[in-house]
DNA sequence: CTATCAATGAAATTCATTTTCATTAAAGGG
DNA sequence: CCCTTTAATGAAAATGAATTTCATTGATAG
């Protein structure tokens, strides 16, 4: 295996092939998302329902421009201050969270019940979730062998998803 | 344990107690420093023998302002974009590793002839080096079972330190 | 020594994200 | 329903890291 830190993702401009993961829960009403507003002690306004929902129905891993072009298209007067705004406040308070890979855009999703970390198509974008429940518990005991108290954790991992595998071969042999 | 992401980190601003690992290495002279530099095919220049040498005997984990101060007190006309451009030649060609935490500005250190993934400590910077050969199988196994061809990962731990959660019992109790 | 082409540095540029600030609007009494 | 009090909003400017541009300088092969 490699030993590189990051290896440089492509932009991943498009939304292209990242049709990972696309949400379809029960459609959670609007009085639901008001709820999550309050418990934040803030006022519920049209724009955080309308931000709420675009991370409630669409795709997960949504960059903040991403968040921002699913609201605008339903009310164009929304800014993009906004949006940046309270998906942070969204991930201080743990409705969202933050996921990051190298350099790139932050991406978001709401809070899953069960963690779950990260394997990135390096080639297409393509994202999976998996949990590993050795490898946390193994993650708590390194931390305890330094004296850390864990509060948590990154892990992705990074590699060529079986179709960007097969395209290559293709082209290798195309070549040939 | 949390289930959040990036803790959204304090900035770090000083080395303050970000002093882990001071390299202590064999001084390796200046012709090492220019092996390197052939090996990649570049010309021989001070400015990237200054930048080498910086990343050789300073702390690791520097940030490219760092490294550019540390080499601009040897030489004041050195530009930050010749400090940029030769960190990302030397990650590229993988003398050196890029280390990011969540959005703050990357940081590099001289690429270790042993894999490690990091613990950092949230409330003071410090941060410790791991190698777990368990862990490093089970990221295998997993990629695996998607079909993907492992490439590379990032797993950084966060935590408090030893020393932090001395000076938080500390100062809890005086509050008392 | 010279010619060639890469390397440099200053400044401009990009891009994500944050901040500022004047304006608007939510919410809790009255 | 009507104030009043704040918080929220959006446009624009600011920030901060990293990259690019481009005219000038310098390394090195011959
Ligand atoms: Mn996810
Ligand atoms: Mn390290
Ligand atoms: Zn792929
Ligand atoms: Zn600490």
């Amino acid at each position: 295996m490699e030993l590189t830190k990051i290896p440089t993702l492509p932009k991943f401009t498009g939304g292209e092939s990242r049709e990972e993961r696309t949400l379809s829960r029960e459609p959670l009403d609007k009085s639901a998302f008001k709820q999550v507003i309050r418990k934040m002690n803030l006022k519920v306004t049209d724009q955080r329902l309308l931000i709420l929902s675009a991370l409630h129905e669409g795709r997960t891993h949504v960059t903040a421009q991403e968040v921002y072009e699913i609201v605008s298209a339903k009310d164009p007067e929304i800014g993009f201050a906004t949006v940046y705004r309270f998906l942070r406040t969204l991930t201080e308070h743990h409705f969202v969270t933050e996921v990051r890979m190298g350099g790139l855009p932050a991406r978001y999703e709401m809070t899953p019940q069960s963690h779950h970390d990260h394997l990135t198509c390096v080639s297409c974008g393509k994202i999976c979730e998996f949990e590993n429940h050795e490898i946390e518990a193994l993650q708590e005991k390194v931390a305890s062998q330094f004296g850390f108290e864990l509060t948590s954790h990154v892990l992705e991992l990074y590699g060529v998803c079986p179709d960007c595998q097969k395209r290559k071969k293709a082209k290798a042999s195309f070549g040939n």
